[in-house]
DNA sequence: CCGGCTCCTGCTCATCTGAGCAGTGGCGCA
DNA sequence: TGCGCCACTGCTCAGATGAGCAGGAGCCGG
């Protein structure tokens, strides 16, 4: 072993290499030169500076992404791909970056469906926003479950949908139905409907869905629909409820919290969406995490798009006490190390 | 030219093409087979990336520098050299930094100087502390100006020296006398005296001389060693003093602010100093910008040793009108550009 | 419609750089 | 003292990268 001085020596060789290489553009040799040391002794230098996180490389663009994170993403939980984007400070930001991850992930997956399935929500229609026109050519969109007829923003549900169609030249085919009913026997009477259950049908034949999750609270757009009441709300937490997909609430072990509710709720089944080929969840912010791993811990989606708090808390909670994942040490540290 | 969309899309491959680089240490071939591209392609993008700021390679250390910045000292002000450090947002701090940049600069001057010339106060105190033993063979030191006899920490002055030329196993030399002196005949007096006299003689030869400067408020070393009172720190700023340099007092535009006064202060002349073949500044801070600014821009030191608000600040306020140097743009923005 | 202009593309070639390897020297332990 | 271990060094060689160039596409003014 070398002795501490001329360890503490050689960090600071390394930190004038790494400055003349990357500040200044020197090569390896010059740099040799420079501090009277043989240019492989440089190239060392630079690879410890990088592993010891003397230098710092830092991609500084709102789409940029963190492909780190992505790939013990899917590698923990079997997904199979994973978006995630630096997260702004501001939450409204972040949601934007989120949805526009999203879009842009949507652009580039190959094979382009033919049908798409969508649920609806604030998240998803920014999605919808963030995509250009022309995204895809003859996509047809169909909705999954259940739009807010009474909505305060009526037409949201519908709009999100059309507008994804519409960008990428197909048609758009509407879920005309309320999320939840509320007799069963009504939901069972309207989903006997042909123009209802014609498109359920056709629903299950999409071939790859695109949705997000609500949190189970009052921010909620069932309870801004009046499809449920903050009372409800209650009722579902104490179930264990953490948040809804596709308007079917779930505890935090993925199952469904109130399977009486549960039934009234019309659309695709949490197990048709659990056994898709293809199921997109775009889910951002703190609020979400708690939902965002009951789906993702339990194979409701095959694909996520977030940001990178929820990236981490996703892999820091759920981390095995047997295997500790890079919280100190980065798990990319190099550059062509 | 391309249209705005497609050089949008260009923007986005380079910033997926920077992650895959930097962060997954791909080749520039294989990032070409993903984002199908050609590998020159490739290459192109991570040049724009760095060029346009996409990409922050940063070096995080203690003993950093801001090469970039020592380049546009030394052309400026024609300079030997320059050492600029970054600046810590703890004063304390930074003045810790500037001084081990100082040690480590003096440890590195080529060719070794056999007698080296310093002043003294707090800074080069630091300095002093911050070489490490053994730091060269055989530098003689020498005091450049009067040591604080009637210091509240006596023995400051007189220790740096000694413990600079200690560590080099050399001797040192003090001058044994006041800094200014009462009345102009005490200093002539003792400045013909043979030990007072050799001493200042014996500086006149020293190969190169370390020294800082001082702030003309009543933080001044001057002060607090009772060499000056207030009222004569007030008159000394209503004459345009900006600061001291080995403890005479110049105003902005490099002169002498009060030649009575500097007449009563012994050791090196200005004139001396600027003469020097090799004359190290040492300084740091925000305060010390007006006194740097004055050292630096009338030749007074040929070498400079700060932190990089004082050296942008030196730069940003010089600035020829006809010539703009890099705000906005980077100027040694790229890596291998 | 054409020539001139600029910018972009993909190429060749020279250079730069990292992987891997054998030689060396310090250091602890017998 | 002698032995083996280990880290470090400088090398060869192949693969990765950047500089510079010719060809081509889009654009404008005549």
């Amino acid at each position: 072993m070398v002795s501490t001085e001329s360890a503490a020596a050689n960090e600071l060789l390394a930190v004038r290499a790494a400055e003349l290489y990357y500040e200044e553009n020197k090569t390896q040799d010059e740099i040799g030169a420079i501090l009277r040391v043989t240019r492989w002794k440089v190239g060392r230098l630079l690879a410890q500076a990088r592993e010891r996180g003397i230098i710092r490389i830092e991609i500084v663009h709102p789409r940029a992404r963190r492909l780190s994170l992505e790939r013990e993403l899917g590698a923990r939980f079997g997904l199979q791909d994973a978006i995630v984007v630096p997260a702004p400070a501001d939450p409204i930001e972040l949601q934007a970056r989120v949805a526009e991850a999203a879009a842009d992930y949507l652009v580039s997956v190959r094979p382009v469906p033919r049908l798409l399935g969508v649920s609806w929500g604030r998240t998803l229609h920014q999605v919808a926003e963030a995509l250009p026109v022309g995204w895809a050519t003859g996509v047809n969109v169909v909705q999954i479950n259940g739009g807010v007829s009474l909505s305060k923003r009526p037409g949201t549900a519908a709009s999100t949908a059309v507008m994804i169609a519409q960008k990428a030249g197909g048609q758009a085919t509407l879920l005309p139905s309320p999320a939840i009913l509320e007799r069963l026997e009504t939901k069972k009477a309207i989903e006997s409907d042909r123009t209802v259950g014609g498109v359920v049908q056709m629903a299950r034949g999409a071939a790859a869905y695109l949705f997000s999750a609500g949190v189970a609270d009052l921010s909620s757009v069932h309870v801004d629909s009046g499809y449920l009441t903050g009372d409800d709300i209650a009722a579902l937490v104490e179930r264990g409820a953490v948040g809804d997909v596709i308007g079917r609430y779930i505890t935090a072990d993925g199952t469904i919290a109130d399977p009486e509710l549960d039934a009234r709720t019309l659309g695709l089944s949490l197990e048709e969406l659990r056994a898709a080929r293809s199921s997109i969840l775009v889910i951002g912010g703190e609020s979400k995490h708690p939902v965002a791993r009951a789906i993702v811990t339990h194979g409701l989606c095959s694909v996520i798009v977030t940001d990178e708090h929820t990236a981490r808390a996703l892999l820091d909670e759920g981390d095995d006490p047997t295997e500790t994942i890079s919280t100190t040490s980065p798990t990319s540290g190099g550059h062509h190390s």
